[in-house]
DNA sequence: GTCTATAGGCGGATAGAC
DNA sequence: GTCTATCCGCCTATAGAC
């Protein structure tokens, strides 16, 4: 009874998608700590006892849901944004096309208050760590250096340093006016840092 | 009796200290939830009430604690090093300096867990993560940007921009390879990403 | 598999002795 | 001002009914 069996795996993992999506909401506004699997069970919709049985504990849903956001969620969404890039235009034009990819997660609390969370945890689960790293980062970094490698014409040196430089830069923007709630003391446009990111990143080495 | 009072005051300033030697350990290991007020006793070596009665709550605690570290600690260390820059030397002396200043923090545990707790909880306590934005980050542009507009012949524009980049990179290398454990992930050395981040940030804006 | 109910311990905050 | 002892609630995890 294919009928039947279909249904009961939906069924499952629909339970899970369920603690899944009620453990994100709390995780991502309370930390670990300060989430409850009173909370939890309650934002799910499910029973605590529930919970326990799909995931062993309070680590492996946790474990569970960074896991499912770091691979789904953001290296998806990232991953399939990168590929659409038109990559027979112009150097400025990919470079402008990946920085407001970028910024673009400015205007997303979940994504703000889930690079907090990672790197309030990332003391005490490295692992999860190391997986946003190489799934984002490192994909990051590698796509633009590739591009670069790619490109000998752009005459450029250092591919990996200008890559990290242009992806620093802008990490480090989004970091510092919205999760650091720099915006209203400091306000630095898109533009701007953008414009002479592009252009420094792009500027050949000094041809002596 | 001025020595009494003396006496006195260097008492209740001297458990304030401990209770501080001790919250910075527990907090600093524990984030805000996952520290207990038992805990933060134990360490400093005095009852709970002690705690209550020179700190209003948990959050007064927590809140006096960060403000010291961002006032004290890390204000202070920071601002001296800069102030001791060799100012008439070349700009990439001393643009290497002020990398080494800001890459010699990777190796203090202690700052590395203090930028995990002000990310962690930039949600629940907005101000503290101003206040280190205004005393640390801020203080660091102005340093640079200043230095940029004080040597018109190096002809550079969108100063505030550059300087941006400029500790960007650094902060967010930082951020990678310590804080998420990206060190044996990818590793790129500083001096190479030291190196081209210089000749970029001072390399002029397209002279044509 | 899912629920209700509960165990057992630790959390922040306070009361009273000195 | 500082300590010991305590209140009450919430925490994770489990037991037992269905």
């Amino acid at each position: 009874m294919p009928i039947s069996l279909t249904d009961e795996d939906s069924l499952a993992s629909s339970k899970a998608e369920q603690i899944l999506a009620g453990a994100m909401a709390v995780f991502l506004t309370g930390g670990y700590a300060g989430t409850s699997m009173d909370r939890v069970a309650a934002e799910a919709g499910v029973s605590k006892h529930t919970i326990y049985s799909h995931f062993n504990d309070k680590e492996g849903l946790f474990n569970a849901l960074i896991e499912r956001l770091v691979l789904r969620r953001f290296h998806i969404e990232f991953g399939e944004s990168v590929c659409e890039l038109p990559l027979d235009s112009s150097p400025e034009q990919v470079l402008h096309r990946l920085a407001s990819i970028l910024l673009k997660l400015r205007e997303d609390p979940e994504y703000i208050a889930f690079f907090r969370l990672l790197i309030a945890e990332s003391g005490r689960f490295p692992e999860l760590a190391q997986l946003y790293y190489q799934k984002v980062i490192q994909e990051g970094n590698r796509v633009l250096s590739t591009y670069f490698r790619n490109h000998p014409d752009l005459d450029l040196d250092q591919l990996e340093a200008r890559s990290h430089i242009f992806f620093g830069s802008l990490v480090c923007h989004i970091l510092a006016q919205e999760v650091l709630h720099g915006k209203h003391l400091m306000p630095l446009p898109d533009d701007s840092l953008v414009d002479c990111l592009i252009k420094m990143v792009l500027s050949p080495p000094a041809s002596a």
